[in-house]
This record gives C-alpha cells, structure tokens and sequence, in this order.
DNA sequence: GCAATTTAAATGTCAGACTTTTAAATGTCT
DNA sequence: AGACATTTAAAAGTCTGACATTTAAATTGC
C-alpha cells in the first residue's frame, strides 16, 4: 500500500484511495488500527497536513473513526445500518434536487420499489409496524397539520412499510428512494379532501398489510401512486396556467 | 452560516456540517463559487488547514470540487448520476461485508427489487439493454470463464435488466443491490452444471423481457433466486460438514 | 495495595512560508 | 487593430515546526 506516482491528482485523494482500497478489498478489517499520522506521513513520503486531509476524507463516508490520547488513532471503522441510512439519504436527496429528475420519475421509482416489500410485509410485519402505521394515519387526519408535518408523517408512514419486510438491506436501499420524495412532495398544496383521500388509502394498505393480504396492499399501493401523480400534475398546471394568464 | 459553538466535535466537521447544511438546503446553489480558503478561515475563525480538512470532507462526498489558479476555488458540485453510483456501490458493499449480513437476505433484497423493475423494463427495453443481456448470456457459456470473471458478467447482465426500466433514479437505487452481492456470489464455485443452470434461466429472462412478457419475466427472476439460495446453502453444508468431518 | 501524579503518545490546531496552477492583464510586434 | 508573448496576481496545494488537548499507561507516594 504505498502506491503514490506522479499522477496529476491531489496527494491527499491518492492516499485515501489508497487506503479505501485497502479496506475495500478487506487487507484492513474492522476495528484494525491504521499508522500514526506521522507514521503515515513517513510511508506515502508526505506532511502531516497532507494525510490528515486524505484521513478526513475517509472519515466523512465513515470508512475510519479516530481517537484522541495515548491508545489513539485511525481505526477502521464498522459501517453501521443507520450511517448508511444517513449517507443514502443525503445522496439521494442531493441527486433529486440537483437533477432536473421529474416528479413522475421519481415517483415510479419510489413506488415501484414500495411495491416489491409489501408482500414481504404483509408476511412479516410485527405488531409495532402496524402501530407505528396507524399512528402516522391518525396523525395525518389531524386538523391543524401543516403541509410539511404533512409529508413528514406520510414518510414515516411509508419507512414502516418498508420496514415492516424485516429485511435490513431492503430497509437500507429504499430509505433514499423514500425520504428524497419529501421535498418534491413538500412542493404540493393539499386541500383537505386531498387529505382525506391519502387517509382512506393508508388506512387501506393498513388494512392489507394486518390482513397479510399482499395482493390488496399492491392495489391500493397502485391506487396511491396513480393519485399522488395525480395531485402533482394538477399543481403543474395550476402553476403553468397562473404563469401564463399573468 | 457561523455557528460554531464550543461543542466538543472537531471543528472541521462542524464546519463541514455547517456547509453541508447550506447545500442542502438551497442557501447555496450549483456552481456558486465559496469563498476562498483564506476567507472561510477568517469567517469561522481558524486557520486555513483547518478549513481545508473541511473542505475535503465536502470533496470526498462530491459536494464540492476545487480549481486551483488565478479564477479557482470550491464551487458546490452537481452531483451526477455517476458520481452517486460508486457512492452507492461502495457503501453496500462495504455495509454487507462488515455487517454479518446473511446470504439470504442480500439476495431477498436484491430479487425483490429487481423484479419491481421487471415489469417496467418489459415494457421499456431498448435494443441497446436486449443486446448486452444476450452478449452477457454469451460470455457466461464460455467455457474458460473464472468464477470471478463470470459473476462480474452476472453483474452486468442484471445491470442491464435494471437498466432496460428507462428510469435513472431506479437505476440508482438498484446499483448497490446488484453490485454488493458480486463479493459473495464470489464465495459459490460454480460447477459447470450450475453455470449451464444460470445461463438458461437468464435466457429466459431475456426472452421473457424481449417479448415484453413480464409476468414471464417474474417467474424465471423467482426461479433464479431459488437456485441462487440452493447454490450458497449447499456451499455453506460443504463447508460445515469439512469443518465437522477435519 | 491503592490512589494520586507524572509521562508519553497520539490527535487537534495554529502560523507562516513556499510551490504550482491558472486566467487575466499587460505589453510587444506585425 | 489584432495576434502573440510576457507578466502578474489569486488561489489551491504542500511543507515545516510548533503548541494544545486528550487519554491511557507507567510511576510514585503513602
């Protein structure tokens, strides 16, 4: 691991590749302590500064943890479910805002991928799923919500879905598609009879998903998306025709 | 943008934090310029190496990227589609490798959402997607293939069913599903049979999604993950009855 | 033998200098 | 005036050396 050659890249990104790979590919295993910085600083033939910089680096996708006193150092650090909950979810919400993605692309994914835990969730689902669900439902038909508390109870609403597979991977891989939709949702006025009829329809999923009737969960999952789409393609236009009568 | 209280972190994570949040949430927009090394220095009130452990945080998570001379700087960074798939791919991996995560549910995971997509690769697929699918098809009935050369043909060819949805944000999603199991599809060895087994089952994907039929398609996927689970659960039986009969 | 103190190793932070890169400003020639 | 060469300045990249802080282990004192 002291492959350093005069590439036209920055020292501090070489060595943190240097070292990703190294942990990657499983030479460095968890909880292993790499080298001193200054240890460090002699093998790649650069300053202190310099590796700190590359060990940052590491340390904000939570490849290492560090620790300060006489036993201190680098440690390969175990990537725990929640920082990737975490990192997911910042990417993906990054990647939605910054893209041009439409709601509709966004929403068929999401959806798409909800679709394929219900059934696992109709089977497995625990008690605690269900009142997390219901109590998001009661939530929602709160009067005095605002739009955003709104969505926020519709994500939670939809992570107890998920969750609800007990399958930690696919809790992981669907927590980005599920929070990035918060803030183009978060874009959308809703009336109360456009409430009412979210309700009606998470009662319904709630309903399946307690009867471990998976196939009525994929009808009113169905049901959902089409009127989500629905609701945002009807802001669309409201927003085109008021752009274009004044 | 300069809260910085006497919390007990380090101060270029509050830092980075403190930026991270600016992107985040809008107040800083694609391409913006920030202010140089110096400037932020003197903003937050340290000094430069300090700001510039910060600042490769940001870079490491492709918030930001730097230009040197006379017009560079940090400027916010678009994050592309590229970008947030090796994020994805490595953080997966990463997670099921440190995690202890089960052969069963990685592979759970990773059917289940790829029959989400299915459907909609059924109805979307290009030529293009058809075309490397059979080209995959084809390297895997090769008969010198390694183990590892012929999962990473695996990979693309399930890369390329994702991809035939026409949707990036699934895309996205999918990437670190199908890519994280190649490291423990990599633990099976593949007897010449299994491999005959594979290569028919992806045929008929394929031609389940080239005729558009994706009720088809969702048998063969289901019968592929049945296989798949057989393989690793008579590799794990071998290799418990030679750890019991040593 | 136990508690208090000292010590050493490590990360965290700072200040200042120098190098390299890059684009814009300036100057020079045709 | 326009094209090309030169200078200049701003910024990131890097280095050196120092000091501060934290922490566990070694030492000391009773």
């Amino acid at each position: 691991m002291k492959i350093d050659p005069d590439k036209r890249a920055d020292l501090s990104a070489q060595i943190a590749d240097a070292i990703r790979d190294a942990i990657v590919s499983g030479r460095l295993i968890v909880d292993e302590r790499l080298p001193s910085e200054a240890e460090l600083a002699d093998q790649f033939d650069v300053s202190r500064p310099t590796v700190r910089e590359a060990l940052k680096r590491l340390a904000a996708q939570s490849l290492i943890r560090t620790q300060r006193g006489a036993t201190g150092g680098a440690f390969v650090n175990r990537l725990s479910f929640e920082d990737a909950y975490s990192q997911q979810i910042t990417t993906s919400t990054l990647l939605l805002s910054m893209n041009a993605v439409s709601f509709d692309t966004a929403c068929e994914a999401r959806y798409a991928l909800e679709r394929a835990c219900a059934p696992l969730s109709a089977d497995r689902r625990s008690p605690d799923h269900l009142a997390t669900m219901r109590a998001e439902i009661h939530r929602q038909s709160q009067p005095g919500l605002t739009d955003e508390a709104f969505c926020a109870s519709d994500v939670a609403f939809h992570r107890a879905l998920v969750d609800g597979a007990g399958n930690p991977v696919i809790s992981y891989q669907l927590a980005g598609a599920v929070e990035a939709m918060q803030p183009l949702m978060n874009m959308i006025t809703f009336t109360a009879r456009d409430r009412a009829a979210i309700v009606d329809l998470h009662t319904a999923i709630a309903d399946a998903i307690e009867a471990r009737d998976a196939a009525a969960a994929d009808i009113q999952l169905v049901a959902l998306e089409a009127y989500t789409r629905k609701l945002a393609r009807d802001v669309l236009a409201a927003r085109a025709a008021r752009a274009s009568g004044t």
